[in-house]
DNA sequence: AGCAGTTTCGATGCGTCCTTGAAACTTCCC
DNA sequence: GGGAAGTTTCAAGGACGCATCGAAACTGCT
């Protein structure tokens, strides 16, 4: 993990009892792990997905998943630990880079509509899962509201401004981050809500309309939009 | 059920055998149980809520519950049978009453979120579920699509009368749906997501950013929100 | 070769929940 | 009063999934 050997690592025989599943494994087993139960949350819900299924579709037993992980919202935990992070860094890196509050906004929209389908959760489960575990997701909540409070300062700023329409910031935060959480829900990778014959619209076309749509419902001048989207996909190209 | 006795109906005796639990009923017992099971399925999801809690707080033993519902399911389906039923007849009234698209628009997805509000369900574990059993759910299904066709068309119409931008009637449909679903993510009477210090907004605020949110980013004179505002107030009282 | 460290396995205990079946207690009606 | 029908309870049967434990199978070093 520290030098070179980026590419093409010769498969170092492991240490330790060979698996009784001999695929060879391509990352480390931890991010192996990470990585199917992630996406079977995602697909069956925390609850619906067993252990049993994180570990055969990891080449493990059941049993061996516990080496890596104390139980099963112990993976959820690490899961949950980056969701958050990762668009609160676009967030800080857009506001560094400057510009109107509407562009910010915009982008910052489209960045997250992009993220939460490439890794879609439901929202509402982990709200309940984590009402009965308090601490162990305290870090995902006080990322989730930093965002909330991000959003509401962009909003309170546009106003200002005199670019946006006069609304209560806090409700519009609220109102667009669950808009951004809703949109996976039916645009899923896979499975989910395929009852709905979503026409397999593309990560791009979602995001790009969620945020159309919101800033478009703020904006004072809806002719400005056509800008802020130009402006928009070019700096934060997909 | 019949005849007139709309009011202070004396409890006249049940028969069969009497409940442990001697809390008067106030409503027929399987009335009682959507009614409970409802709510916790809100709060705890349809995984998280278990048949004993259910008969719990119905009054019942747990096992009493299975001489209504055959399974959990069975419950789970009497709630959706009636979720979009409620919606697509506020829609078939709102398009008799006439106006243009806009307006209608704005009433149905109003109307919608209040509807959520007050019957809120994860769309999300719901699809999850009827995944597992297409065939008990498919009336759900069946519902929420025709809702999506309808939602489509009024934005087709509201584009070719030239209210609304020329956007993709499809995704738009889609979009605006999910956002309503995801209102009473964060808006919950009890309960969940409440990490989010939500400030108790109430259900005709969150109803009303909703509409003023996705018909503003539609319209093509935005000042004409105000008036569509305050029609669908007046047409549609809380 | 042998010991230490690492990773995995198999078996098992435990708890929880769903579901069923037979019996108990009631009112209703003949 | 007695049988029928309706409603509920108690008790028990399974199924299933989480988590733990001790042992097994490997590498690497001495």
């Amino acid at each position: 993990m520290e030098a070179g050997a980026t590419h093409e690592e010769p498969p170092r025989p492991r240490t330790g009892r060979p698996r009784a599943d001999d695929r060879p494994l391509e990352r480390e087993p931890r991010e192996e792990i990470v990585a199917v139960a992630s996406r079977l949350f995602a697909e069956r819900g925390v609850a619906g997905t067993t252990m049993s299924e994180i570990a055969r579709r990891s080449g493990l037993r059941q049993s061996s998943v516990y080496y890596y992980f104390r139980d099963k919202e112990a993976i959820l935990e690490e899961i949950l630990g980056s969701v958050n992070r990762v668009v609160l860094d676009q967030l800080a890196r857009v506001n560094a880079e400057g510009g109107p509050p509407a562009l910010r906004l915009y982008r910052l929209i489209r960045l997250d509509v992009l993220q939460l389908c490439a890794f879609p959760y439901d929202i509402n489960e982990i709200s309940r899962l984590s009402a009965l575990q308090e601490e162990r997701f305290a870090r995902f909540w006080q990322e989730r509201r930093a965002l909330n409070r991000a959003v509401e300062e962009l909003v309170r700023e546009g106003i200002a401004a005199g670019e946006l329409v006069d609304v209560d910031p806090r409700l519009a935060a609220l109102t667009l981050l669950a808009n951004d959480e809703a949109t996976q829900n039916w645009h899923r990778p896979v499975g989910a809500l395929g009852q709905l014959e979503d026409d397999g619209y593309e990560p791009e076309q979602v995001a790009t309309f969620s945020a159309d749509l919101a800033v478009g419902g703020l904006l004072r001048e809806r002719a400005r939009l056509a800008a802020l989207r130009t402006e928009a996909r070019e700096r934060d190209p997909a």
